[in-house]
DNA sequence: TCAGGAATTGAGAGCGCTTCCAATGGCGGG
DNA sequence: CCCGCCATTGGAAGCGCTCTCAATTCCTGA
């Protein structure tokens, strides 16, 4: 030990590394980064040292230096009170880890009571601080473009999930074709024979949800179903929305032969709801979802969906959100904005079937 | 501006509010800590110098100096392929995301797969590498005891979730007094007048969820019941292995009239391969679980169970080592080891009744 | 009016790492 | 044998903030 210190037990830092092997720190950080120009007989002395001081760099002061944190915050609402969407997060943050695990990056959760007044303003303090590289955003804010061009001010970063047609004019995104799932859906009670239907809509204002909705008009306007035979009502993702609407769609006098509702928990929903009144399910009424959560495929009877793939949306988004960053780093300006489509899928399950008689 | 430096685009630093506020760094950093001793002339200078600014403090440089995170790491195991137990790890984030928001901490999200060689290294590396200030662990990791010794080690505030018996002398946890839980949910199905019981339990291992049955075992054996008359089968806590594992149950001649699930998903899978094979719930089987997932309020019948408070549970952890970090950072040396207990409840529901006859 | 102590404020030394830039040493060509 | 160039390596300036310690100012009571 040439720097005559007295080290007690805190923890080895580069000088400490340096020291021991006898070389500059600037040296140490270039072999600890990969860095060219270091002798071979050099990069073994410098490593051998870190192995026996069990060196870890401290990150906190590389991002420091470097500028960076090599973290992304995940954004999702939530009331802190309210039961949240578990399935619908899991299944994104699970994929936005695997995503993290593979580029090296951590996931900071972030959670805004959506509200709060200043619910913007505590994310935007997220990337103020420096606490993240990136954002996600996911529903509804990844439809909330004031919020989405504020961070471009700040040159963040960002990846949305599922963000509405607007939305993705502003910042890139990640989801499935709602539309189109919405439409597929549809076509397929056609098909099974039903002419009479109810749909149960998610919370006003989540925009990719409303494009399942206008896919089910697309196919019902086509099939010439008549305005009479329709019943829409709107719900807010929850079970319990979903038991509610039913029952009262059910108690209003012509019932449909078919439910399509626009998330997978308000068909739970439903599916209680007609439980509760003794329907058999699906020869009283057809009743179908869209996400395909775990829930549905557990429920009896298994409910027919619409897949999404959570967990690919979730990696993809991180996927993207990297690329991005990246981008900002090296001269060639920003990446343009693009939004990645990732195949859906219906599920026929056992809810769904001809309509009785 | 007294420094004549030219500032261009790039973000305001303190030393920016300090010239424009004419005063020292030191003075603008006290005011931003609600330090003692500051005029309030000079306060109210600085602030609107701040303001004027938008001047946001720079974490990374705040944590490099005063040597913390102000970031808690919740680890949970995954093995990034299977489906994550999302009510369980959701319920427990939210709480710990309640939690942190009150704190003022973040929360790094990190999995590991259980099965890989280095799993606990890349726990340990979290701390070394100074990302987060506290680890919260979930099962199983929360009952490896060798890793929480290791953590010891580094002294990093370690906070478990639902640990084992053992564990619970290495380092503090939360959660409710499974044996107990065991107990009190077998003494119900005896008082509905139950005689012949099956049990399936969950992951060997998972050293919380072994206590349910030994609260089972204490209920059982007080009653008097022979060893005969109860059929003991080891699950994984998924749903898939409900399924099995009461398929294999139910096809072997004599059959339970209560079934004991040691959690909801493998009570969802039971329920499940009742209805396949016919039998109505509960008038030919009652089935009951353990943690009052959301899936089981909503599922047909609705099941009884045991509620598990995750929400609070995630949150008293955070409180917890937010305490523990307090007091590490004061001379008072560390807290001692303890764990919190908090409360449980059957809740009964439609998915257990009286054995029929 | 002046000493003594409390309240304020400023200077500057880090925190541990990256990175720019200058210094060193070895080697082929002239 | 000397010059210039390239591969290496070392030195030192930050990154933006906290915190200790000394300097300065402001009040007291005598």
């Amino acid at each position: 030990m040439s720097a005559g210190k007295l080290k007690t037990t805190s923890k080895p830092t580069i000088d400490d590394v340096a020291a021991l092997s006898g070389v500059a720190r600037a040296t140490v950080s270039r072999v600890l980064n990969g860095g060219p120009n270091v002798r071979e007989e050099v990069r073994q002395r410098v490593l051998k040292a870190v192995d026996k001081l069990k060196y870890k760099v401290n990150m906190q002061a590389r991002f420091l230096a470097g500028g960076k944190t090599q973290v992304l915050g995940l954004v999702y609402a939530s009331d802190l009170d309210s039961e949240p969407n578990s399935f619908y997060h899991s299944g994104l943050e699970l994929g936005a880890l695997r995503g993290c695990t593979e580029a090296g990056f951590q996931l900071l959760m972030h959670t805004v009571n959506q509200h709060s007044l200043g619910k913007t303003t505590k994310i935007i303090e997220l990337v103020d601080s420096r606490r993240c590289d990136g954002l996600i955003l996911t529903p509804p804010f990844s439809d909330d473009c004031d919020l989405l061009r504020e961070l471009e001010t700040r040159n963040c970063p960002v990846v949305c999930i599922s963000p509405g047609l607007a939305a993705q004019k502003v910042a890139s995104g990640v989801g499935i074709d709602d539309e189109v799932a919405g439409y597929e859906m549809t076509r397929y009670m056609l098909q099974l024979g039903h002419k009479k239907f109810g749909f149960i809509k998610g919370l006003e204002g989540h925009l990719s949800a409303e494009e399942r909705y206008s896919g089910f008009r697309r196919a019902i306007t086509e099939a010439g179903i008549g305005e009479g035979d329709i019943t829409v009502m709107r719900g807010n993702f929850t079970f319990r929305s979903g038991v509610e609407m039913t029952a009262a769609m059910l108690n209003n006098g012509q019932r449909p032969s078919a439910l399509i509702c626009a998330n997978d928990d308000m068909a739970v929903g439903a599916l209680f709801s007609a439980h509760k009144i003794g329907l058999n399910i699906p020869q009283d009424l057809s009743i179908v979802g869209f996400d395909d959560t775990p829930v549905s495929e557990i429920i009896w009877p298994p409910l027919t969906t619409v897949h999404q793939p959570l967990k690919t949306i979730g990696q993809r988004a991180v996927e993207m959100i990297v690329e991005r960053i990246k981008a900002g780093k090296t001269a060639s300006g920003p990446l343009p904005v693009r939004f990645d489509v990732v195949a859906h899928k219906v599920v026929m399950r056992e809810s769904a079937s001809k309509p009785q008689g």
